[in-house]
DNA sequence: TTCGTTGTAACTTTTTCTGTTACGATGAAG
DNA sequence: CTTCATCGTAACAGAAAAAGTTACAACGAA
């Protein structure tokens, strides 16, 4: 599976925001969250644009400009990071359409559909199990 | 998510084995499933010979060479096959470690692991519940 | 000996994620 | 009203994996 770390990043940078916040800081740049991260800083501002978009992170712009979470660590599931930055689904059907004029090529598409549901509906109940603020108490415990 | 259609070619091609089997063929040749699938045979050789080395299926050389089931299609689950051909997780760490001067940085890659073997267990229990004989059922079904 | 099929290497193409550079847009501070 | 740090975003390069293709040696039943 060619596996990504874009949940990984993007839970990290929430995380980041949320602890920098609750230390006294009114915002985070996009560059002292990569420096966390060890990327570059147009990763994260991509990433943050769409976490924006699902309604988990504000940015300000002009001077003092940088982002904050917009709602508390404790209200954002993974799932809910998830959805924001994967659209698509983990197993895919065939890149080119089987044969239709064969039973299997012509069912096993729905087939496969069928459960692939419910594997997806299974890794979104695991994923809503936690927040960022859990994720936030295991960080701290670590360290 | 960069998904693939890894196991649904999988699961296609065992259950067109098993079907072709039960039909009283005794094997199959990867043109023959390549035709069904709409692929090239080597990509579906590849794929079977992956199969056999997790005890899946068999193969046979020589003339009148081919394909055939290990195992009976109910003995084999979509878990099976899952495992059988994706050897890697379906969420990655970092791809540069981060900065572990950070607390984040260095307390983020356990509490994501963490959550991601609840993840890849739940998905590895959904993927067990189907066996390639439910496929079939299925597929049969639409037809 | 023939011949159809597997086994596998090698290469190309495609796709997605990631990293990087560049630069206009913004807006608070002075 | 100028300055300047930062965002917003386009554009491109690089890396990695999947998928497709070609080629050919190895095999083994007929």
């Amino acid at each position: 599976m060619s596996a990504n770390s874009r949940l990984t990043v993007a839970a990290h940078a929430l995380t980041w925001i949320g602890l920098y916040q609750r230390r006294g800081h009114e915002v985070a740049t996009s560059e002292q969250i990569a420096a966390s991260v060890n990327t570059n800083p147009v990763v994260i501002r991509r990433l943050l644009a769409e976490l924006r978009k699902a309604g988990l992170a504000e940015s300000q712009r002009g001077a003092g400009a940088g982002w904050m979470l917009a709602r508390d660590l404790a209200a954002i599931t993974l799932l809910d990071v998830y959805r924001a930055i994967e659209p698509g689904p983990v197993f895919a059907l065939h890149r080119a359409a089987p044969n239709p004029e064969c039973v299997v090529g012509h069912g096993i598409g729905p087939a496969m559909t069928a459960v692939y549901e419910q594997v997806e509906a299974a890794l979104s109940r695991e994923l809503a199990r936690t927040t960022l603020e859990d994720v936030l108490r295991d960080v701290l415990k670590a360290a």
